[in-house]
DNA sequence: AATCATTTTAAACAACTGTTTAAAATTCTT
DNA sequence: AAGAATTTTAAACAGTTGTTTAAAATGATT
C-alpha cells in the first residue's frame, strides 16, 4: 500500500501503534512490539527509550486523530447543523478506518487521567465556548430545541462512538460477521443522523419553547 | 456498609473485583489483589488456583450485572415504550453505581472475545427473536417508526453508556468534579430519554410509512 | 489434651518484564 | 579504501510477574 522501504525507527512506531491499539499499553509487551515490527528489543530503546516513551508519543498521534475532526469541523463557517451532521459523517470515517480507537483512547485516559495532551486545551475552548455560544444563539434564534450545550456532542457522537467500542460484544451477539457489522455500522450513522435531526431541529421543539423547559431537575 | 466479618475468600474477591474494574485484567497484579485485600499472594491462589480462574469467575459476575437489566426487563409483558423508558433508567442506575463497569466489560471482551458467558445465549435470544418480533409488531400496528431492530438498543443505550465510558475525558474537557459529573449524567439521562421517544414513537414517522424507508443503502 | 484438617504465612521458584551493555554490522565521510 | 558515526544484534541485567512450597498458625474432632 504505501512506500515499502520504512526506517527501522518508522516500522517500530508502525508496529508499536497497531499492537498498543489492539492490546493497550499494559497488555503490549517490548517484545510484541519487536516482533510485530520485525526488529529486536534493543531496537526500540534505542530509538525511543523506553516503552514508556514511544507509547506517549503514539497515545499523543492517536488522540489528535481522535480530535482532528471536531477542530476542524468547529472552526469552518458553516451552520450548527451542517456541523453536526459532518461531524457524524467524519466520525464515522474515522471509526471505519480505526475500529478500537475509540476504546483505546478512553481505556488509557482512564488508566491515566492527568496524561498531558496538547489538543485538550482546544477541545476545552471548543466545547465550553465556541459550541455553547452557537448553540445558545441558535437556541434564540428558534432554530433547534432547548438543551445545554454540553449534551449535544455525547448525544451527536455517543451513540456511533458506541457501537465501535462494543463491536466485540455486538458481533457475538449478533452473530456478525467483519462486513456485516460494516454494514451495520453505516446504517447505524444513518440512523443517528435521523435521530439527531429529528430531536434537534424538528419543528416539535417550537412548541416546547413557548412553555416551561420539559426537563426534570 | 455490609457486614464487616467477611472470610478470607470474600474479602479477596471483593478486593479482586474492585481492583481488575479499576485496572483490568493485564493491568491488575496478584500483589494489587493481595494488597486491598488485606491478605498475601499465596492465599488468592489457595482459594482461585490462579489470576486467570479468579478473573474468570469475577467476570462472570460482573457480565451477568451487565446483562441483569435487559433479561429481566424483556420479560416482562408490558409494552415496547416502557420496556426501553425502563432500560434507560435501570441502565443509569446500574452505571450510577458501577461507572466503570462499561469500559471494563466491553475491554475485556475485545480483549478475549470467545470468552464463554452464560448470558450471551439469553442476550442473543432477546435481541434477534423477542426484541424483533416485539418491534415488527410496533412498525405493523403503526406505533414506532420502521427501523431495525438490531438498531434500537444500540440507540438507546448507547448514548448514555458512552458517557459512563467516557468519563474521564469528559471530566477532563469539561472541568467536572465527581458531583457535577453525576448532575451530567442524570440530565443526560432525561435527554436520552426524550430523545429516544421523539424518533421512535413521535408520529411524524406515520408520514414516512406510507412512502419510502428514508434510509439510504 | 492430642490428633486431625483447615487456613495463613514467609520464602522461594521459574518465567517474564523493561532496560542496558558491549560487540558486531552497516552506512557515511573523507 | 580508512576511519568515524550510526545502526543492529545477541546476551545479559535487575526487577516484577504468577505460582508453588513447606512450615506455621488456627480451628475442629476425638
Amino acid at each position: 500500500m504505501n512506500c515499502k522501504i520504512l526506517s527501522s525507527e518508522e516500522k517500530i512506531r508502525e508496529a508499536a501503534k497497531s499492537v498498543f491499539l489492539r492490546k493497550g499499553f499494559s497488555g503490549t509487551t517490548a517484545r510484541d512490539i519487536a516482533e510485530a515490527s520485525g526488529t529486536n528489543i534493543a531496537l526500540t530503546n534505542y530509538y525511543f527509550r523506553s516503552k514508556e516513551k514511544l507509547f506517549g508519543e503514539i497515545f499523543q498521534d492517536l488522540f489528535s486523530l481522535y480530535c482532528e475532526n471536531t477542530i476542524r469541523i468547529f472552526e469552518r463557517p458553516v451552520s450548527l447543523k451542517e456541523k453536526l451532521m459532518e461531524m457524524i459523517e467524519e466520525d464515522y470515517r474515522l471509526m471505519k478506518e480505526n475500529p478500537n480507537l475509540v476504546l483505546f483512547i478512553m481505556n488509557e485516559i482512564h488508566r491515566s487521567p492527568d496524561y498531558p495532551l496538547a489538543e485538550l486545551s482546544k477541545m476545552r475552548d471548543i466545547f465550553r465556548h465556541k459550541l455553547s455560544e452557537e448553540v445558545r444563539k441558535e437556541i434564540r434564534l428558534g432554530r433547534i430545541r432547548d438543551i445545554s450545550a454540553d449534551h449535544i456532542m455525547p448525544l451527536i457522537i455517543g451513540s456511533l462512538q458506541f457501537i465501535f467500542m462494543c463491536k466485540s460484544l455486538q458481533m457475538s451477539v449478533l452473530d456478525m460477521t467483519e462486513a456485516s457489522f460494516g454494514e451495520f455500522a453505516e446504517k447505524h450513522k444513518d440512523y443517528t443522523k435521523e435521530m439527531v435531526i429529528s430531536f434537534l431541529f424538528s419543528p416539535a421543539h417550537e412548541v416546547e419553547a413557548t412553555g416551561k423547559n420539559s426537563l426534570p431537575g
